[in-house]
DNA sequence: GGGTGAGGTGTACGGCGTACACCTTCGATA
DNA sequence: TATCGAAGGTGTACGCCGTACACCTCACCC
C-alpha cells in the first residue's frame, strides 16, 4: 500500500528501492529470538514466525533450509552475547566468569537450554566458545587429560544452566486442599519435606518452594571447580583410576 | 474374522469371551515403552502407538488422558526398573550405587532423557525415588542443607544421564575431505583437538571420536560426591557462602 | 532488450493431537 | 428376565504443523 519514495536509497549502493525491508538471514533469525523470547518456543512455527515478519511463511525457506537450521542460527545469536572474561586471571576464574556470563545471557532467553539439548550438530560459534573454555584450562597448567574429563564433567552447566528435571509443582489455591496435600506429601515423601523446608522460610509449604536457582548453580559449579584444582593438584591422571 | 472358542475363559471370571486381549493403562504403557525403544521416540505418535495395539487411535485416550500422560506412565515404567541399593552401606556408596543402577535403566532406554527432561510434574515414583536418594544422604549424617544442594548439584546425574549437549559430529566419509577438514579444525579450534586426540588412541582424526560415556558420567558423579562429603566433613552451611 | 537468478507467493500433501458423537458389550439391578 | 448405564472402542473431522513444488516478479547485467 504506502510505499512511498521515502524509502528509496537507503544504503551505499545508492540504487535500492525497497517496498518492505528486505528479509535476510540476520532478520529471520533475529525475529525467531524475539518471538522465542516473548510468546515462548512452543509459539515458534514457521507460520507465526513469517507472520510476524509480513511474509508469506515459505518465504524464509529462502532463508534458511529448515526449521532446524532456523534453530541452529537462534543458539548462535544467544551464544554470541557470551563475553570472553577478562583476561590474565586464574584458570578457575576465567572459567567461572565466562561459564557466568553464559548463563547470564540464557536467562535472557528461557527457551534456550531446551533447544541447545536438541540441537545435534554444533554450530561454529559454539564450538569457539568450547575452545575458549578449554584453552583457559591448558592454559592453567590442566593436563589434556584432566581438560578433557572436566569439559564433560560440567556437561550442559557449561552452557550456564542446569536441568531441573521435574521443576516444584505449584500446591493448590485452596487452602483445605493444601494442607490435606501437605500431610500427604509429609507422610510419603518426609525427606523431600525435610530439605525443602529448610532455607526456604517464606514459603514452606510446598517442596521446594522458594530455591535460590542462582545460588545453586554457583555451588554446583564450585564444588566442580574446586574439585578438578583437587585432582589438579594431585596430579591426577585418568590411568590410575580407569579400572578401579 | 478369525474369532474361535478357543480364546473364552481364560481367567479366574470364567465368563470372559475376548476377541483381543482388552487394553488396559498397564499395556498402552508398555507399549509405548516397547515401540520408544524399537523405533524411537519420533516414531510414537499416538496414531503409532494405536496402531502397533491393533486399535484405533481414540481408543488409547480411554486409558491415557493425553500424550503428555502417556509419557509422564512411560517415565514411571523405567523409574520402577531403578533397583534400590543394599542396605547399611556408606552414604556415598549407596548414592552412587543406586544412581548408577537408574543410569543401566535409562540405557535400556534411549529415549529416557530427552523425555524425563522434557516433563512438568513429577509422577509419584519419581518423588519415592527422590525420597529416598535424599534419604541416604540424611541418614548419612549430611545436614538438610547440604544435602538440599547435593540434589541440586546432582540435577539430570541423579538420573544417570549427563545431557551431551552437541554431540561429536562424525567425519566424512572420504578420506580426502576428513583431511583437509581435520586441517581446518585444527587451526581454529586447536584445544578442542588437543583435548579430543588425548586417549582416544584408536580414532585421533575426530574431535571427541571415543569418549567412555560411563568413565566421564562416573567421574562427574565423584567429582560431586567427593566435594559434597569434604563440604560436610569441614560442617558446611550455606549460610557462610550466600553472600561471598 | 532479453536473459538470469534471487526472493517472495499460493497451493497442496501428509503428518500430528484430540474433540465429539456414536456404537457395542456386559454386569448390575429392578 | 428385562432394562439400564457405564466402560471401552470407532469414525469423522478440525486446526495445527513442516515443507515440496510450481510459479510469479523484478532488479540487474550483457
Amino acid at each position: 500500500m504506502s510505499r512511498s519514495r521515502n524509502e528509496t536509497s537507503n544504503g551505499a549502493g545508492g540504487t535500492a528501492v525497497l517496498r518492505r525491508a528486505p528479509l535476510s538471514r540476520e532478520r529471520v533469525l533475529r525475529a525467531a529470538v524475539v518471538l522465542a523470547d516473548e510468546a515462548g518456543i512452543d509459539s515458534l512455527s514457521m507460520r507465526n514466525l513469517a507472520q510476524e515478519l509480513g511474509v508469506a511463511p515459505m518465504a524464509l525457506y529462502k532463508h534458511v533450509a529448515n526449521k532446524e537450521e532456523l534453530l541452529d542460527g537462534m543458539v548462535s545469536v544467544v551464544v554470541a552475547e557470551i563475553d570472553p572474561p577478562a583476561t590474565g586471571r586464574d584458570w578457575k576464574c576465567g572459567v567461572r566468569e565466562m561459564v557466568l556470563s553464559a548463563r547470564r545471557a540464557l536467562l535472557r532467553h528461557p527457551w534456550a537450554p531446551q533447544v541447545i539439548e536438541s540441537r545435534t550438530q554444533a554450530p561454529p560459534i559454539v564450538l569457539d566458545y568450547m575452545n575458549s573454555l578449554i584453552g583457559m584450562f591448558l592454559e592453567g597448567g590442566l593436563s589434556a587429560d584432566l581438560t578433557h574429563h572436566a569439559m564433560h564433567a560440567l556437561g550442559s552447566r557449561m552452557w550456564g544452566f542446569t536441568q531441573e528435571v521435574f521443576p516444584t509443582p505449584a500446591p493448590p489455591a485452596d487452602p483445605d486442599a493444601q494442607a490435606v496435600m501437605f500431610r500427604e506429601v509429609a507422610q510419603r515423601y518426609p525427606h523431600i519435606v525435610t530439605i525443602a523446608t529448610i532455607g526456604s522460610h517464606d514459603e514452606g509449604t510446598a517442596p521446594g518452594g522458594g530455591c535460590d536457582d542462582q545460588f545453586e548453580f554457583e555451588f554446583a559449579l564450585d564444588v566442580l571447580l574446586d574439585g578438578v584444582e583437587r585432582l589438579h593438584q594431585k596430579g591426577w591422571t585418568s590411568a590410575g583410576r580407569k579400572h578401579s
